[in-house]
DNA sequence: ACCTGAACACCGTTCAAGT
DNA sequence: ACCTGAACACCGTTCAAGT
């Protein structure tokens, strides 16, 4: 079983979910494929790397809505499954966030969404998926920490439920927002 | 010049101006200090709520809009003191996100807002003020990452004019949004 | 009460040397 | 080409011992 950058990655998965993001040393990586930590660096340049492609794989789980459904159910069925592919993993939230800020990940996950409200004439539809993008992640990378903490005992009392409708308005308001300033330009005119 | 917790968190201040959140260790601070590093522990729990007191530093110099001024003036001013507030400091937006996420920030900087918004009979108060607070620590986690790029000549392209549009495109449209669901709640009955 | 010195158990990354 | 061994320059935190 050769050292791979795919085997490299799916041990950091694996540790991911396990241990966390905190827990998710380049030593540990290669303790989990009987290798020395040195020999990671001749599939990948640095940590940095390995974590944009464990993101990477967070983010190809996320189903695009269809593209003839409306743009404000496209949006918010958009933000629910970036949300869910990210509560699927341990600290997924914080990794991808981190990820994306460093500009390290290849594909966009706004695109779609970009592409649509283009179609549709929305108004900056990359401002616009990027003010959706920004929520959910820092929504989520709060749910996960407090959900974490909950389960360490530091009992924070979170409510699940609670979180999800708060989730939810958040995407209401959003999309609303979207909906409202692109009426408001058409009536200028 | 007895160690305090205040000194330690003045050093704190330092280092993250100079040399950003990854080279704030509490070994640097110890140094910059002349003690050891053990001696920190005499006066901080740890180092994560150090960050959280440099959290409550920064927060601290926001400024919350005139209470007179109406719902959706009020919003965007806050949210545009937060950014400069976060601006201010390197690594800043970061910094914050992380302490508050894990719930380590004494004062909640979303308070004065959603009093407001409750007596102005806005729905949702907490959720839409939380909707704002993560957009606008997300967005300028970005910039603020994207920046420290650009400067390190890792040359991302960073147009500081075009992300402030995108910031106070997003702001509108968390604004309008919160302002729609009012009027369509009101419509309701 | 407050701080030192030293340790414990780690990090990411590099690189000569081996195969 | 690919990996080991070992090093370099760090971490956060603890704690006996000193003052």
């Amino acid at each position: 079983m050769a050292l791979s950058r795919q085997a490299i990655v799916d041990a950091g998965l694996g540790i991911l979910d396990a241990y966390g993001l905190g827990d998710l040393s380049m030593r540990r990586v290669a303790d989990v494929l009987g290798v020395q930590a040195g020999a990671l660096y001749y599939h990948v340049p640095n940590k940095q790397s390995l974590l944009a492609a464990l993101s990477e794989e967070v983010l190809g789980t996320v189903l695009d809505p269809l593209d003839d459904t409306d743009p404000s159910t496209w949006l918010t069925g958009w933000a629910m499954s970036l949300r869910r592919s990210l509560l699927a993993r341990r600290d997924a939230a914080e990794l991808v966030a981190s990820s994306l800020a460093l500009g390290l990940v290849g594909p966009d996950p706004t695109e779609a969404g970009r592409a649509l409200l283009e179609r549709e004439g929305f108004h900056k539809p990359e401002a616009t998926m990027a003010t959706l993008l920004h929520f959910v992640l820092g929504h989520v990378v709060e749910e996960q920490t407090r959900a974490q903490m909950h389960a360490l005992g530091v009992v924070a009392e979170f409510d699940v439920a609670a979180s999800g409708a708060r989730f939810e308005w958040g995407v209401r308001l959003i999309v609303a927002g979207a909906g409202r300033l692109i009426h408001d330009e058409a009536q200028r005119r």
